[in-house]
DNA sequence: TGGATGCCTTGATTTATATCAAGCCATAAA
DNA sequence: TTTATGGCTTGATATAAATCAAGGCATCCA
């Protein structure tokens, strides 16, 4: 981990653009920025680990988080990961307890830190914070249930069709998506080995699917709906 | 469903020792446990579909509640269960927005309902309610990161073996439990057929773990312990 | 008392995924 | 240029869990 540094203006931004900070006055929110602090890691470091106090919380600037859990023999077990904009820790930072995860970067990050211990006098002043909060721990929820919902899927097909349709943009014609992380992690978080992925996207040519490098091109997206709800080859 | 009667003095004292109204003062609380109503379904009722306006949450008097995501081809695939004292749907109804997942009882069930409307203006009267409304949502965040740890568990001897141990009292000794659902509604939420979760118990009786109808003795909880770390048959 | 019924267990078989192993193709380093 | 290196793919095999099928044993009801 490289030192705290303060943040520049493009991180006062993001971090304004979270929901918790969102409603602040000015003035509160400088106070609040300007005690945060920046820092950086390296590819596989270590941000923090399960039985660690929680006393931040952070926002991601740059680079891939993953929460994990680690089994006694050493095997990780991605709970969910988070890129640029996204926040973590708020829930245990609330509580004042230690992290239920160990968190560690898949490539070098960026992280905005914030002080739990502030934060927390700091919505005593201001209630409304509470509500960004609960806005944030809301979406939180959210990606958790979606997190379930991926991993009780039936079969590595409907997961990884479940993932794709998750990722894609909207629309309902052809449509390409960018894979927004390595082959490996995408597997590691759907809870199959990197081989079956393969073997996966492999099998999803036969449904006008086809992976190229890091790119996915979907002719028919309601097809894809069809094949996760009902049972295909 | 059955129609929405008022709380009687021990519905009152439930949804008091939730998290949410702890903090209240008596004439606030009042108003809201007296807006309130307690609604009753059988075995099978639903109680919302994913997509229904979340306009309520609900605290668990008597029964079990599953939370759960129905597959276009109709299985259902367990998302969460609830019992006595627990409560679900602050976080929608927090965002206003629809339901994500269905819910539906497993037994016939005697729920608290509060209207989302009015605690919501509660809640701008009373800031202090935030926080035990972040208290509950951090307490479900906690519930979904494990419920994916023990999705993620490697084996079906591990998530049961998981399962047990979440479920036991603490201590070291040997221990006695009660199951806290039926064998099928413990291997939907685990993830795994009935037949096997039957196979797995069987298996488990090599660890000095016997099962006897509702009754689960642990000879030695630390060997389970170390049994679900390390890889072993 | 004698079925029903629902839940659980046990066995036989099939199937999906993990594991083991090798090779490919990028990009990076010498 | 050659030589690593890491991530991905493909094949062969092993294995855990699902599925299919039958039977046991409670509880409930007629």
């Amino acid at each position: 981990m490289h030192g705290s540094f303060s943040l520049n203006p493009e991180d006062r931004a993001l971090l304004r653009s979270n929901p918790v900070f969102a409603g602040l006055d000015f003035t509160t929110f400088e106070n609040i920025a300007s005690r945060s602090g920046v820092v950086t890691y390296g590819k596989g470091e270590q941000i923090f680990q399960a039985g660690d106090r929680a006393d931040h919380f952070f926002i991601v600037a740059s680079g891939i988080v993953q929460l994990y859990h680690a089994d006694l023999d050493g095997v990780e077990k991605t709970v969910n990961l988070f890129r640029r904009s996204q926040s973590f820790g708020e829930a245990v930072m609330f509580l004042g307890r230690a992290y239920p995860v160990s968190a560690q970067c898949l490539e070098s990050t960026r992280l905005i830190r914030v002080e739990a211990k502030e934060l927390m006098v700091r919505i005593r002043e201001n209630p409304d914070m509470a509500f960004g909060l609960l806005a944030a721990m809301s979406s939180h929820l959210r990606m958790l249930v979606d997190e379930i919902t991926l991993l009780r899927a039936p079969s590595a097909l409907h997961r990884v069709a479940e993932f794709l349709l998750r990722h894609m943009p909207l629309g309902d014609g052809p449509q390409e998506l960018e894979l927004p992380y390595s082959k490996t992690v995408i597997a590691r978080q759907l809870g199959i080995t990197p081989e079956v992925l393969s073997r996966t996207f492999a099998q999803l040519r036969k449904h006008d699917v086809t992976v190229e490098r890091e790119t996915v091109t979907i002719a028919d997206i309601s097809a894809l709906h069809r094949l996760v709800g009902l049972d295909d080859d």
